[in-house]
RNA sequence: GCCCUGGUGGUGGAAUUGGUAGACACGCAGGACUUAAAAUCCUGUUCGCCGCAACGCGAGUGCGGGUUCAAUUCCCGCCUGGGGCACCA
C-alpha cells in the first residue's frame, strides 16, 4: 500500500465538504478565536504561490487552535470592487461584475485544491448589492456624525445642530475651518445652504475638494499606477493635477486614538512605527511673518507691505535666527500676489514644471530646483529681510505648505542654500563645520539676540511665549497624515447614497438601500471628470421627485445622484464584521454576534497595507465603536504579517543583432560581455536551476526562438537571475495548482511553511518540494509498508520513543503557537525521523504524532487516522498533551571553551554546582594542554548551557 | 528623498537573540539494492592548511570599528537586496 495522495485528498476534501467539518457556530460553550487572511483581490491572473502563504499558516493556526478546544472562525471572501476589472471592461467590453465572478470562481477552485478549513458559507465580496447596502449604511453614519473633540469621540451631527442653535460653535472648533465662528443667533439666521456647508466642515464622511491626476486627452482621472513618468500608461498622455470635488473621511479627527490605540493590540515594532510616521504628530509653532515686495519693475521703487503675512510651521522655532530663506510650496496661494513683475515669468515657468511632478517625484528629486518670488519676508525680532522662495520640496499638504529654511540646522536646507548661493548665518558656533547641516538640540545659541547662550531645546518655549505675546505665532500640534480621500470618478466601486440639489448633499434614507450600481454602456468618464456614472441620466435621476428633507419647507425635489463612487478600501474597511454575520439583512452585523466574536485575534497579511488598509480599518472601527453599533474600537488583536514570496527570473542573453545566446558565464568580458547582449526573461517553469531547457525554449511563444543559437558553457546553456515581484508578465510565477497535482496539498502546504519564517520575504524555489513529499511518503511507510501492507502495531512504547514523541510535541506546540511553522516541520522531520530509526510503528506513539500533524497536513493525517482504526474525524480530536516526566535528563554535556573558543565537551550531572565544576575543568586533559602549566585567570560556568576558560 | 525591513555554506534556512554557528531540507559526491530505471537505504558535504586517516590548527554569519570571559545576537559608521510613500489592491 503506497502513499497516494490524489486519491486521498480528494476522498477527504469531498467528505469534509458534505459532513459541514468547516461550519461554524455563532453559539457554542467552547472559547472563541477569530483567526483571518486579507481577503484577495480576485485579479485574472489566478494564485500564484505567493498567495497562499498566510493562507496556509492562518489554516493551520485555525486547526491548532480548534484541536486545542477552540470555535474558531476562519472566514475567506473577495476584495471584487477595484481598478483592474474596470480597466479590463474598457480593453475588452466585458463587464467588470462578469469578469470578477468568473475570476472569483478560478480563485476558488484554486483554494479548494489546497484544503483549506473556511467556513465557506460565510464567504463575502464586496462588490455584492447584499454587502455593499451595509458599506452605503456605515457610510452614511459616517456621513451624520462629527468627531466631539470633548468627548473624544464620534457623535450623531443632530446633537451638535442642537449645541449650535443653544450656544453656536463656541465649544467646538471647526476642524474644516478654524476661522469658522458663530453665536447661537447667527447660527438660526444662517440660510438652509449655510448651514449645511458648516455642517460639512463637521462630517466625518465629507465633501471638499483635491487634487487628483487629471488627462485631458483621456478626460479622466488617473490613479497613481496608470501614471508612468509623468504620462498616461495608456497612451502616453500628459498627465497634470486639476481640483475636483472630492468626498473625504475625517481620519485626521482619530489621529491621537490611532496612535494611542496601538498600545492596546499586537502589531509588530515596525508596525506600529509605519503607523506612527505616517500620522506624523509632531509639536510646533505657526508663526506669521510681514512680506515686503516691489510691485513695480522699477528697480528704486519702494516695497509694498502686504495684508496677509506668510504664516509658517516649524518645529523648531528655536532656530528663529538661522532662517535665511523661505520655501513655500508651488501651490501656495500667497505667490501670485507676491511675485514681483520682474520674477513673474521664472515663477509662472516653474510652477507648470511642478504641476507635472508627482508628490513623490516631488520628493525623492535629488536635482535642487527653485524660484525666487522677488518677495521678503521680514524677520519679527530683527527685522532682517529673508527671501522667500518656491520649490517643489516643500509640498502643499503638510503644515501651511510654507516653512523656514534653516541651512546650519536642516540638511535639506543646507543643500538649498549651497546650491542657490544663499549666505548661510550660524547660530550653533563650533556645532556648525560649513559643511553638513546639524540638526542637534543641545548647541548653545549663538548670533541670536535674546537667545544667546541658550540651549536649543530650551529656547523653543521662549520663543513661543514671546511669539504669542507679539500676536504673531502659536504653538501647534501637526499630523503629517491627511484625511483620507473617499471618492473615485470610476464605475466599478460603490455608489454613494447621496443626492445633491442646490449644492446641498442629502444622504438617502436608510430603507432606499442598496442603492444599486447601474449597467453602462460605456465606461468611459462623464464631462468634467466625473465618473461613468454621470452618463446615464436615468439613474442619476431616478429620484427626482423624491422628497427630500429641507428645514422648515415641506421639502424639497429635483435632486440629483452623486456620480463618484466609493473607492477599493470601503469595502475592506469593515468586512471581517460581516463573516460573523453575512446573511443578516437587517442590520451590518447583529450587536449580539459581534460582541461574541469579538476582535480578529489573528489577522495575517502582507505589510503593503501597513498605512492603507489596515488605518482606515481601524478608523472605521473605532466610528462604529463610538457610535453604539460595536463594542471594541480595535478591529485587530494581533496581526501577524507575512513575507512577500518574490519571484526568481531568469534571463538569456542575446548577442545584439543576432539569434545567437550566449551562456551567462561566458558574459566576464573575455570573449562576451554583458553590453552587448539584449537580456531577454524566459519562463521559469522551462529552466532547471539555473540551467534552460532549450527544447523547450525553442518551441517558446509558437517557436518565436526556433531558430536561436547557443554558445554553451560545458555543454549546457546556464541563465542569469534575478529576484523581483512575482508578475505574469515578468515570465517567473509559478502556479500552486501544478505543485499541489505533482506533489498533492499536503506536500504543498507543508513545503511553503518549510520555505522560511512565515514573516520573511525569500524568493520561491521550487526544488526543495520533493524533500518535504520524501517526508510525508517516510511517515507513511511508518503505518504501511509497501510488500507487507500494515506494520502498525498495538506494542507498548519504550521510553526511548516516549522521548521522542514527548520532545516532538513540545516542539511543535511551540513553534505553532509562536508562528514559527518553518522550525516546525523541520520539528515533523526530525520526530520521524527518529521513530523510523527505532523501528517503532506503535500506534499510541503515531496517534499523536497525527493530530499533531493535523494542521498541517490534514489530508493524510486524516487518513491514517482512520486506518488506524479511529471513528470520528481527526479534526476534532484532543491534541496530545505534553509530559515533561517523558523528557527529563540527567546529565548534560558541556561545551568548554579556552578564552571563548570551544575545545573540548565535558559531560556532567545537571544539578553540579560551580564550585564542583572547577576542579573538574581544571583537571580536564585538553584544558590541561592549552593551561601549559598555568593558573586560569576565571572560570565561567553557565548552568544548562557552556562553561568558558579564560586564561 | 523619506519610512520600514532583510543580508549566515553551492541553495532555502536553524540557533525561540549575548553562551557549542550551520539543525532540518535541497543540491552534490560516493556506496548498497536492481538486468536496468524509479523508489528506498547508508556515508560524506562551511572554507582553508597538514594528513592515508584520526586528531589538530586557522578563518568564518554583508563590510569596517567597538563593548564583553563570550557577539549572527548589543553599540557606532558604511555597502547592499526588498516593501511602502496617500487613486493598484
Amino acid at each position: 500500500m503506497e502513499y497516494n495522495f490524489r486519491d486521498i485528498e480528494k476522498k477527504w476534501q469531498a467528505h469534509w465538504k458534505e459532513s459541514g467539518a468547516y461550519k461554524v457556530s455563532n453559539e457554542s460553550s467552547k472559547p472563541k478565536f477569530y483567526v483571518l487572511d486579507m481577503f484577495p483581490y480576485p485579479s485574472g491572473a489566478g494564485l500564484h504561490v505567493g498567495h497562499p502563504l498566510g493562507y496556509i499558516a492562518s489554516d493551520i493556526y485555525s486547526r491548532f487552535k480548534r484541536l486545542k478546544g477552540f470555535n474558531v472562525l476562519h472566514p475567506m471572501g473577495y476584495d471584487a470592487f477595484g481598478l483592474p476589472a474596470e480597466q479590463y471592461a474598457i480593453e475588452h467590453g466585458v463587464h467588470p461584475a462578469k469578469s470578477t465572478a468568473q475570476n472569483i470562481d478560478n480563485f476558488r477552485g484554486q483554494l479548494d485544491n489546497i484544503g483549506f478549513c473556511f467556513d465557506w458559507d460565510r464567504e463575502v465580496r464586496t462588490c455584492e448589492p447584499g454587502y455593499y447596502k451595509w458599506t452605503q449604511w456605515i457610510f452614511l453614519q459616517l456621513f451624520n456624525s462629527f468627531y466631539n473633540r470633548l468627548t473624544q469621540k464620534a457623535e450623531s451631527l443632530t446633537l451638535l445642530v442642537v449645541e449650535f442653535e443653544n450656544n453656536g460653535n463656541a465649544k467646538h472648533e471647526c476642524p474644516g475651518d478654524g476661522s469658522i465662528k458663530f453665536t447661537a443667533e447667527k447660527w438660526k439666521a444662517f440660510s438652509e445652504k449655510e448651514k449645511q456647508d458648516i455642517l460639512m466642515n463637521y462630517r466625518l464622511a465629507f465633501c471638499g475638494y483635491g487634487e487628483v491626476n487629471w488627462c485631458e486627452a483621456l478626460g479622466t482621472v488617473l490613479a497613481n499606477d496608470e501614471v508612468v513618468n509623468g504620462v498616461s500608461e495608456r497612451g502616453g498622455h500628459p498627465v497634470v493635477k486639476k481640483k475636483l470635488r472630492q468626498w473625504y473621511l475625517r481620519i485626521t479627527e482619530y489621529a491621537d486614538r490611532l496612535l494611542s490605540g496601538l498600545d492596546t493590540i499586537e502589531f509588530s515594532e515596525a508596525m506600529k512605527e509605519m503607523q506612527t510616521n505616517w500620522i506624523g504628530k509632531s509639536y510646533g509653532a505657526e508663526i506669521d511673518f510681514v512680506i515686503v515686495s516691489r510691485q513695480s519693475l522699477d528697480v528704486n521703487a519702494k516695497p509694498s507691505t502686504h495684508n496677509s503675512p506668510l504664516t509658517v510651521y516649524t518645529t523648531r522655532p528655536d532656530t528663529i535666527f538661522g532662517v535665511d530663506f523661505m520655501v513655500v510650496a508651488p501651490e501656495h496661494e500667497l505667490i501670485e500676489k507676491i511675485t514681483t513683475p520682474d520674477q513673474k515669468q521664472a515663477v509662472e515657468e516653474y510652477i507648470t514644471y511642478v504641476k507635472s511632478r508627482s508628490d513623490r517625484e516631488r520628493q525623492a528629486e535629488k536635482k535642487i530646483s527653485g524660484c525666487f518670488t522677488g518677495a521678503y519676508a521680514v524677520n519679527p525680532f530683527n527685522q532682517k529681510q529673508i527671501p522667500i522662495w518656491i520649490s517643489e520640496y516643500v509640498l502643499a499638504g503638510y503644515g501651511t505648505g510654507a516653512i523656514m529654511g534653516v541651512p546650519c540646522g536642516d540638511e535639506r536646507d543646507h543643500r538649498f542654500a549651497k546650491h542657490f548661493n544663499i549666505p548661510i548665518s550660524n547660530i550653533i558656533g563650533e556645532h556648525y563645520n560649513g559643511v553638513d547641516a546639524n540638526p542637534t538640540k543641545d548647541a548653545k545659541l549663538e548670533n541670536s539676540e535674546f537667545l544667546n547662550g541658550v540651549v536649543m531645546r530650551d529656547a523653543i518655549a521662549i520663543v513661543n511665549e514671546k511669539l504669542e505675546e507679539m500676536g504673531i505665532g502659536k504653538k501647534k500640534v501637526n499630523y503629517k497624515m491627511r484625511d483620507a480621500a473617499f471618492s473615485r470618478q470610476r464605475y466599478w466601486g460603490e455608489p454613494f447614497p447621496i443626492v445633491w440639489k442646490d449644492g446641498i448633499a442629502y444622504p438617502l434614507d436608510e430603507k432606499e438601500l442598496p442603492l444599486l450600481l447601474p449597467e453602462v454602456e460605456s465606461y468611459s468618464p462623464g464631462p468634467d471628470g466625473e465618473g461613468p456614472l454621470a452618463n446615464i441620466s436615468d439613474w442619476k435621476n431616478q429620484y427626482a421627485s423624491l422628497l427630500l428633507p429641507g428645514e422648515g419647507q415641506d421639502g424639497v425635489t429635483g435632486g440629483v445622484l452623486e456620480t463618484n463612487t466609493m473607492p477599493g478600501y470601503a469595502g475592506s474597511s469593515w468586512y471581517f464584521l460581516r463573516y460573523m454575520d453575512p446573511h443578516n439583512n437587517e442590520t451590518f452585523c447583529d450587536r449580539k454576534v459581534s460582541d461574541y466574536w469579538n476582535q480578529v485575534d489573528l489577522y495575517i497579511g502582507g505589510t503593503e497595507h501597513a498605512v492603507g488598509h489596515l488605518l482606515y480599518s481601524r478608523m472605521w472601527t473605532k466610528a462604529l465603536c463610538d457610535l453604539g453599533h460595536i463594542s471594541f474600537d480595535e478591529p485587530f488583536r494581533k496581526l501577524l504579517n507575512q513575507g512577500m514570496i518574490q519571484g526568481s527570473s531568469r534571463f538569456v542573453y542575446r548577442l545584439k543583432g543576432t539569434n545567437k545566446f550566449v551562456s551567462h558565464g561566458l558574459l566576464d568580458g573575455a570573449a562576451y560581455k554583458i553590453e552587448d547582449t539584449d537580456p531577454i526573461r524566459v519562463d521559469v517553469n522551462f529552466v532547471d536551476g539555473v540551467e534552460l531547457d532549450i527544447e523547450t525554449f525553442k518551441k517558446w511563444r509558437n517557436g518565436e526562438y526556433a531558430a536561436a543559437e547557443f554558445i554553451l558553457d560545458a555543454g549546457k546553456y546556464i541563465c542569469g537571475s534575478e529576484v523581483e515581484k512575482m508578475s505574469k508578465s515578468k515570465f517567473n510565477t509559478v502556479n500552486p495548482d501544478e505543485l499541489v497535482n505533482k506533489f498533492g496539498a499536503d506536500t504543498f502546504r507543508m513545503y511553503e511553511m518549510f520555505l522560511g519564517p512565515v514573516d520573511q520575504s525569500k524568493p520561491w524555489d521550487t526544488k526543495g518540494i520533493e524533500g518535504v513529499h520524501r517526508f510525508l511518503k517516510k511517515l507513511w511507510r511508518l503505518f504501511f509498508d509497501e510488500i507487507k501492507g500494515k506494520v502498525w502495531n498495538e506494542e507498548k512504547a519504550t521510553p526511548e520513543e516516549l522521548k521522542v514523541l514527548h520532545r516532538c510535541i513540545k516542539k511543535i506546540e511551540d513553534d505553532t503557537e509562536r508562528y514559527s511553522f518553518n522550525t516546525a516541520v523541520s520539528g515533523f522531520m526530525i520526530c520521524v525521523n527518529e521513530l523510523a530509526d527505532l523501528k517503532c510503528n506503535k500506534r499510541e506513539v503515531l496517534e499523536s504524532l497525527l493530530i499533531m500533524l493535523t494542521p498541517y497536513a490534514p489530508h493524510i493525517s486524516e487518513e491514517l487516522w482512520g486506518a488506524l482504526g479511529n471513528k470520528g474525524s481527526v479534526l476534532d480530536a484532543g491534541y496530545p498533551k505534553f509530559e515533561e516526566k517523558y523528557v527529563i535528563e540527567s546529565s548534560k554535556e558541556y561545551p568548554v571553551s579556552i578564552n571563548g573558543k570551544v575545545r573540548t565537551n565535558i559531560t556532567l550531572p545537571l544539578d553540579i554546582t560551580q564550585a564542583e565544576v572547577d576542579p573538574i575543568v581544571i583537571a580536564n586533559e585538553v584544558v590541561q594542554k592549552w593551561l601549559e602549566g598555568k593558573e586560569p585567570k576565571k572560570i565561567i560556568f553557565v548552568k544548562g548551557k557552556m562553561i568558558n576558560v579564560v586564561i
